[in-house]
DNA sequence: CAGTATCCTGTCCGATACTG
DNA sequence: CAGTATCGGACAGGATACTG
């Protein structure tokens, strides 16, 4: 799990996700693979407000059972939760987030940010709060050296020093830039 | 455009995304009836990189011309992209960000910033440069107000004043906090 | 309740062919 | 080059039925 990338599955390889995303060797790419998924981001979000069990996601979800049963796997396999018998006869499982499932949090927040930022702060259905103010927060994606928001234009996307032919001829000179 | 949602459309209705989006009035569902497609991130990605051009998209990204003519077509149509003819005989269009598509990029650059903070700085093949200083940028998803990331456990979801009956429901008494 | 297994439909998406 | 139209296979995902 070093890489974050699916760790075994059966015989069968299907998981078009994962080969896209290491042929790319693109970190959005990686990142899509954990949370390009409606489901996914939706279990995400019942994980990180407490819920544990297969029925809670199945009615807050409102997706089918053997969906719910494929994700669920995939999101242990990509060690993003942890399946955890909580009582014997008959057994009953929970399902928590692990550490790296909680650092996908951040981007939970920037989704909804990004939309809560359109509406009006009376029109918002779903908000961050404070829980030592119990005031909202409103998220932002800084720069942590200077503390700038990442939508400032002097931020831009390059080539990092493990760079592959297909992303340095990307940052070559020739884009629109 | 004021809600950022798909505002027209052909005779025809199929757009599963938005349909889930409203129905469930959840910010997180509305961010991802935007960004929860793989081809939409990397054309975005493409976008945010300077590329406009239909070629350079499908050569960036790999993806069929029928897949990308489609995918355009929904950005353009939800706002995130503008269509414009950058010369006539032959007449060629070039597909340029919106303020509105412009808005999404922090969202990419939380995604892209969670997977480079798993690898060492030099397994990164991707970064994010402050322009002026040359520096690699290590971006953050804080609360503006106290300037405390986001992940800290402080920080939790629950119901807005726009709260429909099934997100008051959802964070009631009796999850797992 | 907590799932698994099976079926079936719609849609994603690449391949191919065509147009100005 | 910058697309559009059509075809067909693979798979996502709901409905339903079954199990301990």
């Amino acid at each position: 799990m070093s890489t974050g990338v699916r760790s075994n599955e059966s015989q069968e390889e299907p998981v078009s996700a994962r080969v896209r995303a290491e042929d790319r060797e693109c970190p959005l790419s990686t990142a899509m693979s954990y949370v390009g998924e409606w489901w996914t981001i939706l279990i995400l979000h019942d994980c990180f407000d407490g819920y544990t069990r297969f029925d809670q996601f199945e009615a807050n979800i409102g997706l089918s059972s053997s969906m719910l049963t494929s994700r669920l796997k995939a999101l242990v396999d990509s060690g993003v939760l942890v399946k955890r018998a909580y009582q014997e006869r008959p057994v009953r499982h929970e399902y928590v987030l692990t550490d790296f499932g909680r650092s996908l949090r951040p981007i939970l927040v920037a989704m909804a940010a990004w939309r809560n930022a359109q509406l009006a702060p009376e029109d918002r259905a779903m908000i961050l709060v404070d829980t030592g103010t119990g005031r909202e927060v409103e998220p932002a994606v800084i720069d942590t050296a200077t503390g700038l928001p990442v939508s400032d234009p002097r931020f831009v996307f390059t080539a990092g020093p493990a760079a592959g032919e297909q992303m340095l001829e990307r940052y070559r000179r020739g884009n629109g830039r």
